[in-house]
DNA sequence: CGGGATCCGTTACGATACTG
DNA sequence: CAGTATCGTAACGGATCCCG
């Protein structure tokens, strides 16, 4: 493992950046937040990080405590954050609040996957609060399943399908993107850019006013 | 300027590293998150970066809108954030939290200047519901000299001496450090590792108050 | 002395190729 | 699939020099 330069000062900020301000590091750990990750699952969300850089960054995020490593299904290890890894999350979304607030030029592309959406919307979830609604749901966004549920108060977000979910929506990343950035209202994000399948009746109020107060969390100016 | 690495993603999180990820950028915005600054405030509380490093970050920096360049006194120019720019301090906030639970290897040392102080109290007092109270105090945090003023449910915190405060406390970085991770109490903190000085009679409740909610800011695990 | 610019050795990154 | 190995290139770090 190459050791990262350190800024060595006392300043928790820069004792924060010398665990988690290195190159690709944040967005490792974007993609972890949405839940447990092979290497290949990270390789792909990253876009194109090097593989022995992503090997570098798995092994200092390990060394320092905010991700372990473990033998998932047929030798395939698994990556997941740990408590302390976990406790990274409200930089990501502040850093998305503030990144969603600046201009992106046209040759940027999707990421390989789409764990950033879990990451994102569960971080925003988790700071609504939610207190009497219990629901599972599913969103495909582009076709990528996310499950999200709401109960106790508490959220989650995971990437992946959800079990049984009480409602489905479909949609776009396209779609998602613009209702954050406040370009399209809530209203013409979920009537015109989605489409909801409700398998639990009368859950789909519910759904709402859980989106509605997720993508709120963007609007804060 | 040399051109920096971009993740060319068009996930928020990736556009906002695109814009402050780079090593020391934060940490130049951490800085001027206590007030105006000279270039050698700059190098002075980065301890060490390398002054093309400063000037090619700060032409990218002003070139992306988050801060501007304006002439100072005798030749001197001032560095200031811009609106945008100070959107940057919820994250460095976040940034504290985590990083304050680092564990800080002894071979670590005070940055050449505490601006850092200054933003990290000022985003903390941000964040608190301070409705009724009206105060301008002067910390003195190893002889250097940070105004917090609060007034109208707004909280400032700039580096550099406050006119007329009402209270004045003298401490230091390291008893700052400890009550903000948890090692000291509060209580501790204000009697054996600070003294202070009542200027407006009274108006020491009002500041010790302030204190606490700044600091009880810390401790959410 | 403040505010850089220039130069150069070192280090980390990025792309490709290769292996268990 | 999950990495390791190699190598050219770009960014960083330190020093020196320049200019008002």
């Amino acid at each position: 493992m190459a050791k990262s330069r350190s800024y060595r000062l006392l300043c928790p900020i820069a004792r924060g950046l010398d665990a988690i301000g290195d190159r690709w590091t944040l967005l490792i750990l974007r993609d972890l937040h949405a839940g447990p990750a092979r290497f290949t699952d990270l390789q792909t969300g990253l876009t194109g990080i090097a593989a022995n850089l992503l090997t570098d960054r798995l092994a200092k995020l390990t060394q320092d405590g905010l991700m372990t490593k473990s033998d998932g299904q047929h030798g395939a290890a698994l990556y997941q954050l740990t408590d302390r890894g976990r406790r990274t999350r409200d930089i990501l979304f502040e850093l998305a609040l503030f990144g969603g607030g600046q201009p992106a030029p046209e040759d940027r592309v999707k990421p390989g996957n789409l764990r950033t959406v879990a990451t994102t919307l569960g971080a925003a979830a988790a700071r609504t609060a939610l207190p009497d609604v219990g629901i599972t749901a599913e969103l495909r966004v582009d076709g990528e399943a996310i499950s999200l549920t709401v109960r106790d108060g508490a959220a989650e977000a995971t990437y992946g399908s959800a079990t049984q979910p009480d409602v489905v929506l479909d949609t776009s990343y396209d779609a998602l993107l613009k209702v954050s950035e406040g370009e399209i209202t809530l209203m013409d994000f979920a009537t015109t850019h989605s489409s909801i399948q409700v398998n639990t009746p009368g859950k789909d109020q519910q759904f709402m006013q859980v989106m509605q107060q997720i993508l709120e969390q963007f609007q804060q100016v």
